[in-house]
DNA sequence: CTGTTAGCGCATTCAT
DNA sequence: ATGAATGCGCTAACAG
């Protein structure tokens, strides 16, 4: 690989000239730059970006540690993020991680220089404190630094009065374990009867320490009557919907299923009705966070799809 | 952040002796050793990465470039890598492009140093001529460098005999646009209709130029028959699911879809008959490749799974 | 306008 | 066993 040794040497100018002109590139005569871009040509020269890190203290990389329970989740954001993060020249050091050790590992690995920001996406569970100095979008219980929320009541809320209007009264939520998340969903769903005057019924919001299959039996042990559930993301929602198929209720007929999280991308008609998020803007301000400026953003609202 | 002139300092050696502590780490009086350690601890002493990249000539880095048309048949093989490679000490760099020049650039932009070797997975298209020095894995038409196939073949066959077995005899074939795969798969196909004795029909075969949907449209309009669908991917899986549901086809009772393409890992019940394929061991000999071995590694089989 | 010099932070000879 | 010196490849400050 030709160093810029080579094309000082080859250009007959110095390392500080060849460098001009392949960064400035102001305040060069006419005629070293030809001989500079000559010698680039010939030695097919590209500066070495490590060397360049070094110098600048800059590397252009951008650590992001997913931290969704499962990839599915992730993919969404992960295209976006890389997209908006290309554009700008930066590129994407991948890690995942289900676990606050994990995390704590991932961050420590990407610290040491090799990336210039870090962001968590997706945190489900509590973060270690390692990830305070990162930027978190969409976990749960963010902490005091730079975030992207989710505006998961409002979602709730969307959801509660679309299943209203396919003639679903008896929604049954199951929903995210704990964190902020969970309070805002629950808040939705509650706003969601108030609004059309119908009671809670306590028997119908499943807790977080079941699993989504037992939460169901329960209610089916106990002939509890639903006709549409409420589940907090894509998961959750694949797992109940196979469950109801064993018992034989007929999804969407009988019980309707509507997620959440509509962070899994969807080609041609989404498989049962959802929460999209504008993945793209997400990651344009997730790039404005990283950037340093100390902006607040609002919680961001999805949209709804149905097949 | 603390340099290894503040740690040398404070442990009263020189920098010679704290890289040989922190590194070969033999031939250094216990005493001397002692102190280094501890001005680390005290100064929580990190090597800078990028410092060690540009002596060692070594980013421990490995751009892996999915060429997938759609996220989700990466997200498998994105996990699969992180993990062998995170556990081999080396980091992931993420770049998504779906068409042969976006490959070009990108292979491009992780060149110059950044990387120490680059893969591309997933390309369902011609690969541009700079993709040649990576290592190529599940793409289409593999070129003449170190590459990771799969058994499409053995898959189409596997499947074939999977929907005799649940009665069906009247298979369409949605394949691969072209490539070697293609090929494998329509091998795959005719040799389970061999087997069976059944006649090989040219229109359930459907030709590489039309959507899923104008393919199935046709054979609907043409009041051929047909009871299961052998699909080259998840997502054409999708596209044609939403189409028969449309025209009051119930799957999979009376057409049933099964997707050749397992890169979507499943959780739950599969929503419909596919291959899984053993991603980790792609993954583990992915990083045999890149690690410089020349070993030619044949197909990778896959294993039915099915709801 | 351009060359020289001095680092960036570290690993690695080569002496001692 | 250890320190001084050199270089990795590049940028930037400082003179000319």
């Amino acid at each position: 690989m030709a160093s810029i040794n080579d094309v000082s040497r080859l250009a007959k100018v110095s390392k500080a000239t060849v460098s001009r002109v392949l960064s400035g590139s102001r305040g060069v005569k006419e005629e070293s730059r030809d001989a500079v871009l000559r010698a680039v040509e010939k030695l097919n020269y590209k500066p070495n970006v490590i060397a360049q890190s070094l110098t600048r203290q800059r590397t252009h990389c951008v650590g992001v540690i997913c931290a969704t329970e499962h990839v599915q989740q992730a993919t969404g954001y992960l295209q976006a993020l890389e997209k908006a993060l290309s554009q700008d020249g930066k590129h994407l050091l991948l890690r995942f991680a289900n676990s606050a050790p994990a995390v704590a590992q991932a961050m420590e690995e990407l610290g040491a220089g090799r990336c210039d920001a870090v962001m968590v996406v997706g945190a489900r569970f509590a973060l270690p404190d390692e990830a305070k100095q990162a930027v978190l979008i969409d976990c749960l219980d963010g902490g005091d630094g730079p975030q992207l929320a989710i505006d998961y009541q409002f979602a709730s809320l969307t959801a509660c009065h679309y299943l209203f209007s396919q003639q679903r009264r008896k929604i049954v939520l199951i929903n995210f374990s704990r964190g902020e998340a969970a309070e805002q969903v629950l808040a939705g769903y509650c706003d969601a009867l108030e609004s059309v005057a119908l009671p809670y019924n306590r028997q119908l919001v499943c807790g977080s320490e079941e699993s989504v299959s037992v939460a169901l039996q329960t209610l089916i042990n106990r002939h509890i009557a639903f006709d549409a559930l409420l589940v907090s993301d894509y998961i959750k929602s694949r797992e109940a919907i196979a469950l109801l198929r064993r018992f034989q209720r007929q999804v969407p007929q009988e019980v309707m299923v509507f997620s959440l999280d509509g962070a899994v991308p969807v080609v041609g008609a989404p498989e049962m009705p959802q929460m999209a998020w504008p993945l793209d803007m997400l990651a344009q301000r997730a790039l404005q966070l990283i950037g340093g400026e100390n902006i607040a953003f609002p919680p961001l609202r999805g949209s709804l799809i149905a097949p």
